[in-house]
RNA sequence: GCCGGUGUAGCUCAGUCGGUAGAGCAACUGAUUCGUAAUCAGUAGGUCGGAGGUUCGAUUCCUCUCGCCGGCACCA
């Protein structure tokens, strides 16, 4: 007798034990044939999966996220019965599920070209029409360590060592192949019937890089073709949105060959740069920061005492000159702390709020350049606060006040959190990374965000809070951070006096709001496509004429317009004015301003916005006011419309 | 740094199974003065990323190297 509770809480009753497979047909041969998995008392199992007793059941389909998710999974597997079947001498590893698809990683003597990725895509759908029955089966981890070695599968056998002794391992075979796994999987291949390679690279095993590399194929998976055509047509228009492309097409920026990792800013990027600036510069007036700036070439001994000398040699650029050796700055806190450094400190001058738009170099590894968004000369809105322990917390609420505040300003409302814990290698002893780590918890909580662990992750010289964003196509870019250290101020001699006149250390709290300005512009760009809203475009309206006729007119407008403090440019070109506003719109200009012979008569201007919408005409003071106002809002006024 | 891909005019790209290259747009010249996403005609423009090698001859084949792109590892 069994009995399952379905999630509209209807129950079922049988004689026997029964299957998912069997419930779902009970229920109806649509939901028989839609069935992928079963979620029984909130597991997920496949549909053989046999219920004896009382269960609450959920039937998987293509429709549930899980269910989806199985497809992914399947697909991997999919992917290593096709690379089995042509490359009988490749090796499997492993398969995971992933952001809207799967990989699998096989260890092979060469590396899979664009034309073995076609051949096996070919051989994923062969086998996908064949429709074999998906199967598990368990066997003993020792005996199934036997099994994969005779098979010649050596980094199956070791994944399956790795799994504690006595445990029951599970195998999934679809024809000829099988694999270690874990599951659920489909009932058969032929459920699999959209999806698409799309690139091979390397990977280390087990994600480390001192072992063997071996060949990832990544693919992508969806319920049906359309969903595939849809995920394949939505890439294609992000990668649009790419700032490396936008940067070009609006002249914002280059950088070539001669040097690697830095940027060649032209006038409008160098405007949104002075605008971001000059914005956080603004923040740090409000919330009570200095502004200092400190030298870019320091001699060695300052990086010595800090530290960095002996764990990134190789990752600062250094110069000799008349017998000394210098770094350039990979960061700017060795150089804060010799300002704070700088006469007799009291506890009364704490908390002391050093920032500095500083610009850092780090030799960062070729292989990870990547335009704007990881570069060897970059500009942090860096800070660091001196304070006491008793001020961690209040420092670190404030800082996120700051922080959410400027993210809100930018328009974006999606920041990831994540907290990171100690490192194997770090300075300083356990009990004072305990109390750094809980003061940064607290602060979080305090807040109440969401936010991930990643033990591990932290600095080597102190726990860190990340705020990150997502580019174009999802990748995560950490820009904000808060770290606390105990350890620097203590190396470079910094000390203040207490209360009860003893020489105490202070503790020093690193943070930065955008991070390096350079990826905080990159992801801007991609976040609004090249559009940015009114306060931060380069050229924030053009005055095009109609004919030669209001050419005067027009650059009257024009110095009107910029001396209410607006960035106006004026296109007095013998064109169309069809050919003019084509060209502004392409390059994201917020405002078109059209003057032609009656506007010039009645001294206004009429008003196209960068969606093409007519704004009607205004005049000159009108249409100032208007833009001002937007342009004064910023970000907020896109969420708060 | 590692694996793979890639590098042709200012931009986007085509092409040469080895015989020193082509289009569109942009630029320039001329005509056109035209009201909301491309006016017409003409002209000019490239040591085919760099270095070496094979060859009568290399942009094309080989080797090395640099940049870029996608991952992986890294990211103070």
């Amino acid at each position: 007798m069994s009995t399952v509770t379905l999630p509209d809480k209807s129950q079922r009753s049988y004689d026997h034990p029964v299957s998912v497979a069997e419930v779902a047909a009970s229920i109806g041969p649509g939901l028989a044939k839609a069935a992928l998995a079963g979620r029984v008392d909130g597991r997920l199992v496949d549909t053989s999966f046999v219920i004896e007793g009382e269960a609450e059941l959920a039937i998987v389909t293509e429709r549930d996220p899980d269910g989806l998710d199985i497809i992914r999974h399947s697909c991997a597997h999919l992917l290593a019965q096709a690379v089995k079947a042509l490359f009988p001498q490749a090796q499997v590893t492993i398969g995971p599920v992933i952001e809207d698809g799967f990989y699998y990683d096989f260890a092979f003597e060469r590396s899979f070209t664009p034309e073995d990725l076609a051949a096996i895509e070919r051989k994923m759908t062969e086998i996908a029409g064949e429709d074999f029955p998906v199967t598990r089966s368990v066997m003993r981890r020792e005996e199934a360590i036997d099994f994969f070695r005779a098979m010649g599968e050596e980094y199956k056998a070791r994944i399956i060592e790795d799994i504690p002794a006595g445990e029951q391992i599970s195998l999934y075979r679809q024809a000829e192949f099988i694999d270690l796994c874990r599951g659920p999987h489909v009932p058969s291949t032929g459920r699999l019937k959209a999806f698409k390679l799309t690139k091979v690279a390397g990977a280390y095993w087990r994600g480390d890089s001192r072992n063997e590399m071996l060949q990832r194929i990544y693919g992508t998976a969806w319920a049906n073709k359309k969903d595939l055509a849809d995920y394949l047509h939505r890439l294609e228009e992000a990668e649009k949105r790419d700032h490396r492309k936008i940067g070009k097409q609006l002249g914002l920026f280059h950088q070539q060959e001669e040097a690697p990792g830095m940027v060649f800013w032209h006038d409008h990027g160098w405007t949104i740069y002075r605008t971001v600036e000059e914005y956080i510069r603004s923040l740090l007036r409000e919330h009570g920061y200095q502004e200092v700036r400190t030298p870019q070439v320091v001699d060695r001994s300052l990086w010595e005492k800090s530290g960095h000398w002996d764990k990134f040699a190789s990752g600062m650029f250094t110069t000799h000159v008349e017998n000394r050796d210098y770094a350039i700055k990979p960061m700017n806190c060795p150089c804060h702390v010799q300002i704070f450094n700088q006469g007799l400190k009291s506890y009364r001058d704490l908390p002391l709020r050093l920032a500095e738009f500083g610009s850092c170099h780090r030799n960062e590894p070729s292989g990870t350049l990547h335009g704007l968004m990881r570069l060897r000369n970059f500009v942090q809105d860096d800070a660091h606060i001196f304070c006491t322990e008793d001020q961690i917390q209040d420092e670190v609420s404030a800082f996120m006040d700051m922080l959410f505040g400027a993210y809100a300003d930018f328009g974006f409302e999606h920041v990831l959190v994540k907290l990171s814990t100690r490192p194997p290698n770090r300075v300083g002893d356990d009990a004072v990374w305990d109390k750094a780590e809980h003061a940064l918890e607290r602060a979080l909580n305090h807040r109440g965000l969401e936010w991930d662990l990643q033990p591990g992750e932290g600095a080597f010289y102190g726990p860190k809070i990340e705020f990150s964003l997502k580019d174009c196509i999802g990748r995560v870019w950490q820009c904000g951070t808060i770290q606390v250290d105990f350890s620097m101020p203590g190396r470079l001699g910094a000390s203040y006096i207490a209360e009860d006149s003893s020489r105490q250390v202070p503790v020093m709290l690193h943070r930065a709001i955008l991070g390096s300005l350079e990826r905080f512009i990159a992801i801007l760009l991609e976040e609004h496509a090249g559009a940015l809203p009114l306060w931060l475009a380069p050229v924030q309206a053009a005055v095009l004429n109609i004919t030669d006729r209001q050419a005067e007119y027009a650059a009257r407008a024009t110095a009107f317009l910029r001396k209410s403090g607006l960035r106006v440019v004026t296109d007095l070109r013998n064109e169309k004015i069809g050919f003019k506003i084509r060209e502004h719109t392409l390059q994201r200009v917020p405002y078109l301003l059209v003057v032609g012979d009656r506007e010039m008569s009645e001294e206004t201007v009429a008003v196209r916005a960068r969606d093409g919408k007519d704004l009607g005409s205004l005049s000159l003071q009108a249409c100032a006011d208007r833009l001002m106002s937007e342009s004064v809002r910023r970000g907020r006024a896109v969420l708060q419309a």
